[in-house]
Formats: C-alpha cells, structure tokens, sequence
DNA sequence: GTAATCCTTGACGTCGGCGTCAAGGCAAGG
DNA sequence: CCTTGCCTTGACGCCGACGTCAAGGATTAC
C-alpha cells in the first residue's frame, strides 16, 4: 500500500506520515520507484501513534509504544517504558487539571463579585434599596 | 519613568513591554531623546495584563480590561466586555477540563489493564497461580 | 497521446509570546 | 575622553505538528 491509501485508511495525511518518518517514528520500505510502501502492520503502528496524539501525547511519547509493538508485543502499552509514559502523563494531568482547576475557581470568583459590584451601581440590578439614590434614580 | 524601571516593578521584560506596544495593548509617550515614559496608570494597566496573563488569559483578552481602566474605570473588569471575556474563559476551562479529567480516565483505565496483563504474564506480578507456566518458570 | 491523479523532495508558513542577538545612540561618572 | 549602562529599532529563533505551495517524475485512465 502507498503513503495516500495509508493515510485514509488511518484518518490521516500523507504530510504526517512524512513528518513521522523524518522523525524517524515510522519509516517506509521504497517500491523501485521511490514511492513508500507500508503495510499492515504499519498500520498498526500508525494507528497506535494517532490513538495517542488523539489523547494529547507528544510524538516523542508514541515512540515507546511503536517500538514495543514493532518488538513484537501484542500491545504497545506491553512493555514497561510505555508504562511509564502512561505514569508521566497521568501526573502531568493531574497537575495541569489542578492548576485549571484554580483558575477556574479564581475566575468564578472575580466574575461573580464584579457583576455584583455592576448591579449595586447600574439601575437594571438587584434593586438596592438604599434611599439615598433611590430619589435620584426615579 | 522609564522601561527598565517599569519592567522591573511589574515583574516582566522590557521586551514584553515593547511587544505590548507593538500590539497597541499598551502605547507610550516619549521623551525628548526618544526614550519611552510610563507613570502610576501604566503600572496598573500592565499589572492587569500580567494579571491576567498569569490566569492563562490570551493578550488580545486583556485588552477589555486594559481598555477599561484606560476609560477611567475603578477596576479592569468593570466594564460588560470584561465580563463577557470572564465568562467565555469560564465555559473554555469547563469544556478543557473536562476533556482533560476524561483523557486521565481514559489513561489511568490503561495503564490498570496494562499492569494486569504484566503481571499475568510477569514472574514478579501477583502470583497467578497457573499450574501449567509455573513448572516452566521454576 | 494526454489528461488526471498519484507520488517525490524541499522549503516556507502557522500560532503566541516573547528571547536573543546586532548595531548603534544618549547620559553620567571618573 | 572613555567607559558603563541605559535606551533605540530591526530581525531572526523558538516550540510542535504539521499545512501549503512549488516543481517535477510516475502511473493510470481514457
């Protein structure tokens, strides 16, 4: 199979699967004409490393998973480097998920008292009740 | 005041400063040897960007608020389009959490299954008892 | 034969928020 | 006068994962 069938067939471009034999992630045997050719267990490899970019891994953390499989492993999480990526990357989530969480908090927050110090000054709020300014705003 | 001083009081680059210039955020008068000047009121608008930088806020989204203070507005958020940007970044922290808090499911469900399937077929796992591959690993 | 569709390599563009030179001007202290 | 330290503009670098265009060769369809 050429780099365009391939391409299809994982959901992908055939820039990509440029890019990932550059990055020397997934290289192609030649046909007599220069073409690429694969086959199916590229596709393995190639769908394993578009399931994992698909959960925001970086290529460089595909490239365990590739490698067990071409190893021969049934799956690419068989072997114990993958594991750790998977470790690494749940710690990063972790992390990442904590510090938005606290923005989100943090937003809410400022969100929250700046429509109320909106609605304690224009007329459309939570009428006040301070007769003061009510005379004045009638 | 100059930008070295300003930089340094707001805990940023005079770099940062000159990019913020070069986007319009944050225009400075000059001096007569073309040196540029900033007083108190820049520090504060530039504390609100860097603000809001820090919460993840994209430059052009502080731009309401800098607007804001610039119209004579106690706080950054005063005004409705501050708002509006307060609550799109809300709904833009949901969505990302919650596909990230789906992604580290999705990764820790793995990495469980993985470990299972080591350990099922590892001599160090938790001892599968199996009468047929014990023989052979002793 | 020739048009359409594949394929090749190479190289620049994208997005954001600056970092990092380079080359030179202005001001103050010794 | 000379050095030091601030300032100026301009321009390229960076990161990641490709997109997009260019110029041309190969193959297939008709």
């Amino acid at each position: 199979m050429r780099i365009g069938e391939l391409a299809e067939r994982a959901g992908t471009t055939t820039r990509a699967l440029r890019y990932y034999e550059s990055r020397g992630l997934l290289p192609a045997r030649r046909a007599v004409n220069g073409y690429r050719t694969y086959d199916e267990d590229d596709l393995r490899l190639l769908q394993q490393i578009r399931t994992l970019q698909d959960f925001g891994f970086g290529l460089e953390e595909t490239r365990p998973f590739v490698d067990c499989l071409r190893a021969g492993h049934p799956a690419g999480d068989s072997c114990p480097a993958s594991l750790d990526v998977y470790r690494r990357k749940l710690s990063e989530l972790d992390a990442l998920i904590g510090q938005l969480q606290t923005v989100r908090t943090q937003v809410g927050a400022q969100l929250a008292r700046a429509e109320l110090e909106a609605g304690a000054t224009l007329p459309g709020g939570p009428e006040p009740r301070c007769e003061l300014t009510d005379g004045l705003t009638e």
